[in-house]
DNA sequence: CCCTGATTCGC
DNA sequence: GCGAATCAGG
């Protein structure tokens, strides 16, 4: 992938509304953060408006620099694509697309009580891959979030979700129980 | 751990 | 010029 004036133009665009590196990378696609950094410093337009890094931050114009070594060759990427290196680039993660309705049946309301303490209630754009895409509330709302809480990766839900959504049909109607609110 | 931006420097 | 690797920090 190459900068075309009009990548540069949405990523000006993008850092100029504040959006993160990561989040400008992912709607680019084919870039990194990384990348989406650099480029960013060679534009010159570094440093958004940020509340001064509490005093003393500021006149660190340091020096400090990594003893880096690159030296042979690149480390074999398990992956083809762009991935998750520990805190370091993450191109286009896609989140898969989170389904806006997943009608929970009859549930022990102990595991609905269970869900809910794990519930970060985030937001779409909070939504990361490994999180929660159990919805909470109307999607036609501002308020409405997900779920948020640790999911396996690349399963679309926190473990007490996945017993709620994954409940065999048939156990549903034996064991009566005070039925658990659906809000949650 | 997840993430953020900043920096260096081999390419 | 580009961006991975790394740092420093939340």
């Amino acid at each position: 992938m190459q900068w075309t004036d009009e990548r540069v133009e949405l990523l000006k665009k993008r850092w100029a509304e504040g959006l993160s590196a990561s989040q400008i990378a992912a709607e680019l696609g084919g870039v990194t953060r990384n990348a989406v950094i650099g480029k960013v410093h060679r534009l010159g337009l570094s440093g958004r408006a940020k509340a001064a890094p509490s005093g003393v931050a500021r006149l660190r114009a340091k020096p400090a620099a990594a003893p880096r070594r690159v030296a042979t060759a690149a480390p074999a990427p398990s992956q083809p694509s762009y991935g998750v290196r520990g805190n370091v680039a993450l191109a286009a993660a896609p989140v898969a697309a989170p389904r806006p309705i997943a009608a929970p049946r009859l549930v022990p309301l102990e595991v609905v009580e269970n869900a809910s303490l794990v519930c970060e209630r985030v937001t779409i754009m909070e939504l990361r891959e490994n999180m929660c895409r159990w919805p909470l509330g109307d999607p036609s709302q501002a308020e409405f979030r997900f779920c948020g809480g640790r999911s396996s990766p690349g399963d679309a839900y926190c473990s007490h979700h996945a017993a709620i959504a994954y409940q065999p049909a048939h156990d549903r109607r034996r064991d009566r129980r005070p039925a658990a609110a659906l809000t949650h």
